[in-house]
RNA sequence: GCCCCCAUUGUCUAGCGGCCCAGGACGUGGCCCUCUCAAGGCCAAAACAGGGGUUCGAAUCCCCUUGGGGGCACCA
């Protein structure tokens, strides 16, 4: 870095209320690279003032799915920190002295409108053709009545006194200045009738307590933008950075994901979920690498990424703001580069799951020998248990019609294989430098081509037509076995 | 319906008035390498939504149209 920005404070604020997507990822992501590249912190902050709409488990999800990404926090409910309860269930009062002080400054009002009579104004207005907006009644309530009604015990809401005239000016570090005509605005309801503090209040009353000097959220805040900046400037704070990511789009560029399509997905192996991702055989590296490019870059030629990478070179100076389609195709290609930059003792680690999974009976020592020629062959790390099953095999079971060589006779082919059992059988053992010279030899002198040879024996040897290389695969396996299925490949040849 | 945002190849994007008859990446097609599949190397096709301005000069600035997206809750 050539200059050095101030320490940046910046929070990661999901609403626990569903499964970890690719868009939270994002925007955790960035949070996280804004603070480490600055000296600052990255706080982590539950939204949960929605008692309805809370999902349990999905908040230990969403710090599974930051864990797993390696993108940690440095303040948060698990973890403390000076500025907390990070959980905003444990803030209520916090919101309701705030928001007195805006009654007190003029800036909020009481508001006694049931729901009912609102329903009905909204669809007067929307026959009307206006738009919905909230028609001021208690707004007009003076003080005194108002306060004489709220000790009464009268159910109400407290509303933001939006203004009527001018406009209202917000800035974005994307886009600019954003201005709105205020009658636009609606006085928006800042706290329930239960008590509860609305996300309007509550975000702009922790964001300013919590010292947060960047906000980076979803452009889906920006319609209420005003009147967060509105908000602020009732309480006379200075504003945060305002930084808004454009959604996601699905594949096809058209629309957001939708359930529906999120299920259509994992059929193709692809998901928005985090926690699928990983269970997929996607690695944390190449989805980081991945979401990080998608509203974000560097230059016009670098675009692999290690974290590490870019706490170094992420900008907030280089944001797109254009919504941006998800393209799995490149997560798969992110995905075999970054399997291709582990080392073999890590890359077996991580596979090895797979195969347990599966009930497949692989060790670490003994997947550990078949790693290397597998990394360069997977673009997720689940594919490398259909590469490598039959390693583990006892036997395998070649198909009789892939046995036959191409363009030879089962005749002919049996010929070959009794010929290779015939060059192998006095080997010491199944090392690549001790099999194959013989082998390319009689390539050489029979007169059928590599492909044609070593095709029928890989079938032979391994029961697939698709296998990791042929000699390095037969070392592996080992002569007694390969010599076992050379001969039983004979025997199918014969019989046909 | 109203409000807000966005607009470069199929997709992600570089470009912030002349370096651009537009660069990179994924994907696609072809070739090379090759025991299959990959990986790798080389090559190719593929875009400035349309119309007006401003300017000596516009992908880049302004306006309109069109298209896309988001929002209009006592959700976040």
């Amino acid at each position: 870095m050539v200059d050095h920005p101030a320490p940046a404070r910046v929070r990661f604020a999901p609403s626990p209320t569903g499964h970890m997507h690719l868009g939270s990822a994002r925007t955790a992501l960035y949070d996280y690279l804004l603070a480490h590249q600055t000296g600052g912190q990255f706080v982590l902050r539950i939204e949960d003032t929605d008692i309805k709409r809370y999902v349990p488990g999905a908040e230990e999800e969403l710090m599974n799915g930051l864990r797993w990404l390696g993108i940690d926090y440095d303040e948060g409910p698990d973890k403390g920190g000076p500025y907390g309860p990070y959980r905003q269930s444990e803030r209520k009062e916090i919101y309701q002295e705030y928001a007195h002080k805006l009654i007190d400054t003029g800036h909020a009002f009481y508001c006694f409108c049931t729901p009912e009579r609102l329903a009905r104004v909204r669809e007067e207005q929307q026959k009307r053709k206006e738009p919905p907006h909230y028609d001021g009644t208690c707004r007009r309530l003076s003080k005194e009545e108002a306060e004489a009604r709220v000790a009464a015990g009268e159910s109400h809401v407290i509303r933001f006194k939006t203004p009527k005239d001018g406009t209202t000016t917000v800035v974005d570090h994307l886009r600019g200045e954003i201005t709105v005509e205020n009658r636009t605005l609606d006085d928006y309801i800042l706290v329930k009738s239960d008590g509860w503090a609305l996300y309007h209040l509550a975000a702009m009353v922790d964001d300013h307590l919590m010292k947060i000097t960047h906000v980076i959220r979803g452009s889906e805040w920006l319609p209420t933008f005003p009147l967060h900046g509105l908000i602020c400037r009732a309480f006379g704070w200075e504003e945060p950075v305002w930084i808004h990511l454009s959604v996601f789009l699905k594949p096809s560029g058209k629309g957001k994901m939708s359930k529906r399509e999120s299920a259509e997905l994992i059929k193709d192996g692809y998901s928005i979920f985090v926690k699928d991702l990983r269970e997929l055989g996607y690695t944390p590296e190449a989805v980081v690498n991945w979401i990080s490019l998608m509203g974000w870059s560097y230059d016009d030629h670098t675009e692999y990424f290690e974290l590490k990478d870019l706490v170094e070179k992420f900008s907030i100076d280089h944001l797109n703001p254009s919504p941006a389609a998800i393209n799995f195709t490149k997560l798969d290609h992110f995905n075999g580069l970054h399997i291709r930059a582990l080392s073999d003792d890590e890359l077996t680690k991580r596979i090895l799951p797979f195969f347990t999974e599966k009930g497949i009976a692989a060790t670490y020592d003994n997947l550990r020998k078949i790693t290397p020629i597998l990394k360069e062959r997977m673009a997720t790390l689940d594919e490398s248990v259909p590469l490598a099953g039959f390693f583990f095999q006892k036997e395998v079971t070649p198909k009789p019609e892939e046995l036959v060589a191409k363009g030879c006779t089962a005749k002919e082919s049996q010929a070959i294989v009794l010929k290779t059992i015939e060059l192998l059988e006095p080997l010491p053992d199944m090392k690549l430098e001790h099999a194959e010279p013989p082998m390319r030899e009689y390539v050489e002198a029979s007169g059928f081509s590599a492909g044609q040879v070593f095709g029928m024996v890989r079938v032979a040897v391994t029961g697939q037509k698709v296998s990791p290389p042929l000699f390095e695969s037969m070392e592996i396996i080992g002569k007694e076995k390969v010599m076992r299925r050379l001969k039983r490949a004979a025997e199918i040849l014969g019989s046909m």
